[in-house]
DNA sequence: TAGATTGTTAATCGATTAACAATC
DNA sequence: TAGATTGTTAATCGATTAACAATC
């Protein structure tokens, strides 16, 4: 249906998404680009260009309805159903994410957590953190998609290829080190160490550096 | 001394980095453009160009020395001092970052939380755990400069400004909100619940959605 | 209708890539 | 020297922005 859209493109979707349940719950009707540029930090033509990408209208003069965008949105985010995720390495960030309470709310469920170290499973807990050896097991029978890896750099690649051989298709990497993605699955990189000194590099830029 | 580089721009330099260090774990003793290319996932071409954006040479026939090369990155992305941190929030996002170790072997150390919450305090602690009206007093009576926010969304605007008026000049947000930065000051945001939305619809695109 | 906003096309901007002379 | 790789310029590519006709 719609042409390729890129990491950006999908991000600002999202923020759109976010603005507008803001909007909701302030019983806004109506919106017009302009207002989620505002909120998106982007221009309001970046707003027109990235609906009309996914073929979503307005009202030409009434801008568009806050309840039928946001129901578009949400679709093309995937917010209308929910999403199953596992999470691999329950150390200081894994342990974090068992227990985020943002994703509740957001349609995304964690369905267990694994580990090598036997002091860190527990069958009872509210997500159950369990050995690895039940990996490929639970993947399959729930038939799970998305996993988030945080595990050490040492153990990632191995890890990312059991995940991927038992049937997970997309994977948001904690580990610090760029795992590749093989064709068909998708990885995402989140590394801590290089978001802190990315932040670094330009506040030295903004004052001293310059 | 060097033109503006973007984002994208410092993350290559940080994945060229850490790719120099596993080199030189190995003794390596030489790299080429092409090699740096492999270990982060670009062009031979585009590692040359960002390392003439910040006046990189090296030797025509015999690509660059490992250990100049990684002095110059580590220069550049500050790695060459220890920067302080705070963390404010120590909910389970910011608990796990207080006790992040991959933190300390990369010169960032947390040198303070701060919560509202009175449960959370323990002056005693590794990193210690303080409640927010100290916070002003701690960033500037060690000078630090910056922050990562791990509050909940509706605390974070206000937080924002409490810091940014103490003296903080870079924050990495882990607030569920885009933070907009204000002149003279640096904000990288990482919002989990967008990052997965982002990778859900990447896969359903590689597989279901076409 | 008159006025305001969309949807889309064309122009601009910036980043990536290709190419190749310089040179070790 | 001959061969291989850099450093840089020019070409390409893609994304953002501006502009404006369509139209509610």
């Amino acid at each position: 249906m719609q042409a390729m859209a890129n990491r950006s493109c999908i991000i600002r979707l999202s923020r759109y998404k976010n603005a507008l349940n803001r909007l909701r719950t302030l019983n806004f009707v109506r919106v017009f680009s302009d207002n989620l540029a505002d909120a998106a930090g982007v221009t309001a033509a970046q707003v027109r260009k990235d609906f009309s990408l996914f073929g979503i209208t307005g009202n030409r003069r009434g801008g568009y309805r806050v309840d039928e965008l946001a129901e578009q949105l949400n679709k093309i985010l995937g917010k209308d159903q929910l999403h199953e995720f596992i999470v691999i390495g329950v150390g200081n960030i894994g342990r974090a994410l068992l227990h985020y309470p943002g994703f509740e709310r957001s349609g995304i469920n964690i369905a267990a957590g694994f580990d090598i170290d036997p002091a860190k499973f527990n069958r009872d807990s509210k997500p159950p953190v369990l050995p690895l050896d039940q990996l490929a097991g639970v993947i399959k029978s729930r038939d799970i998609k998305l996993a988030i890896l945080a595990v050490p750099d040492y153990a990632a690649q191995q890890v990312l290829e059991l995940v991927l051989s038992a049937g997970i298709r997309g994977v948001l990497n904690f580990a610090p080190i760029c795992l590749k993605a093989p064709a068909g699955c998708v990885i995402n990189n989140i590394n801590l160490e290089t978001e802190l000194e990315n932040l670094i590099y330009f506040v030295n830029a903004a004052n001293g550096g310059n």
